[in-house]
DNA sequence: ACTTTTTCCGACGAACCGTCGATAATTGAC
DNA sequence: GTCAATTATCGACGGTTCGTCGGAAAAAGT
């Protein structure tokens, strides 16, 4: 017997199920498209079943996130595991990156609708911390290799530069470009940008 | 005689009036407090008014973001102007950049929730035709910084790489940082992130 | 003073969120 | 198998918001 019981396991197979329809929706017609009744309509639960999972719309959005964080950080966590040299190793997390983007292309998206100010406040607590919680491990891991780097002498820095700055500015870069890219992607090759991405 | 007359000026004036009262109404209480109702009831307008200037609620944030966007195009026209070496104009650019946010903080927050598909779909061709001609002007401007340092062998890029990569990285970066720094602030400081910014 | 045109108002329909008492299903006792 | 107790589910409802539209009010014109 495992840790849950019949039921528990069906319920959690049950929010998986309301995830992936809600993502649907999402990508599909946006979050202004993303309808608490639809959901409900669409998998035949009623409304009150839905809100026994997730709290709020919101606490829906933010459950998305936490979801393809967790896969996220399953890819970083193979690409960390590469056989070669710690610089090496940062390039595969690179790519893991690039290959997660590509994979969950909706994950950034329902990061943007949650980072809108005011929403935050509609996500359960106990949410937020699994986000919390994902964010860091993601965070960490990209830390220690580049700080596994820095260490061999692979990958010098400026003095003055942290390790976890050089992850905030490799973040950053990831987050910018996608949101560039998937927005404003016409601007882009009108003006002649040609590189997508490089390590 | 202006071009305009006296009834179209006051339009236009009511026009940044309302845009005046809904960012602050953005910033204070996100976009789910941002209610076309409550501007109506604050300013002493009717909706039907509003809804003349606006064709709906995501025009309006779009109207929000032409117009910070316009004021960027000109802090970054000021720092092309900056007296030196292309490098210097460069760095004066970026300095422009870190000045914008600081004096626009919503700026970035009305674009993101512009970015929410479908929300675009929701705003009016005029609207997103200024803002297309908005962006290109700032994207051009920078390029135009970036080749001229570049013509003048005074800043080197890899062959591969075009200036407008080089634009669109530093872009993202804006992009990426503005966005951690401004929602995920405690994580950053918890992981030990000391540099917000760099030229 | 009266008509025409422009501007403005706010009640209204539709959609949505989140709640909660009513209803149906499941479990457990006998 | 029957019936009560508990648990799970439903969907109607109140409250709020968006965007519209017919008609009132104001301005311009004659």
């Amino acid at each position: 017997m495992s840790t849950l019981t019949r039921k528990q396991r069906e319920i959690q197979q049950r929010e998986e199920m309301l995830l992936d329809v809600a993502r649907k929706m999402l990508i599909e017609q946006g979050y202004a498209g993303l309808s608490m009744d639809r959901i409900a309509e669409s998998t035949e639960y009623s409304k009150g079943v839905i809100y026994q999972h997730f709290s709020s719309k919101e606490d829906l959005v933010t459950a998305m996130a936490v979801q393809s964080l967790s896969r996220r950080v399953e890819y970083f966590a193979r690409a960390a595991q590469f056989q070669g040299k710690p610089r090496e190793r940062m390039m595969a997390v690179g790519v893991a990156d690039e290959l997660f983007v590509r994979l969950h292309p909706h994950h950034f998206h329902s990061e943007q609708i949650i980072k809108m100010a005011s929403l935050k406040e509609r996500v359960s607590s106990e949410r937020l911390e699994d986000l919390r919680k994902e964010q860091n491990k993601c965070f960490g891991g990209v830390r220690a290799i580049v700080q596994s780097a820095i260490d061999c002498g692979d990958f010098k820095i400026p003095a003055k530069l942290d390790p976890a700055d050089i992850v905030m500015a490799l973040w950053s870069l990831s987050i910018g470009s996608y949101s560039l890219l998937h927005t404003d992607r016409e601007m882009l090759v009108e003006n002649g940008v040609t590189a997508p991405f490089n390590g």
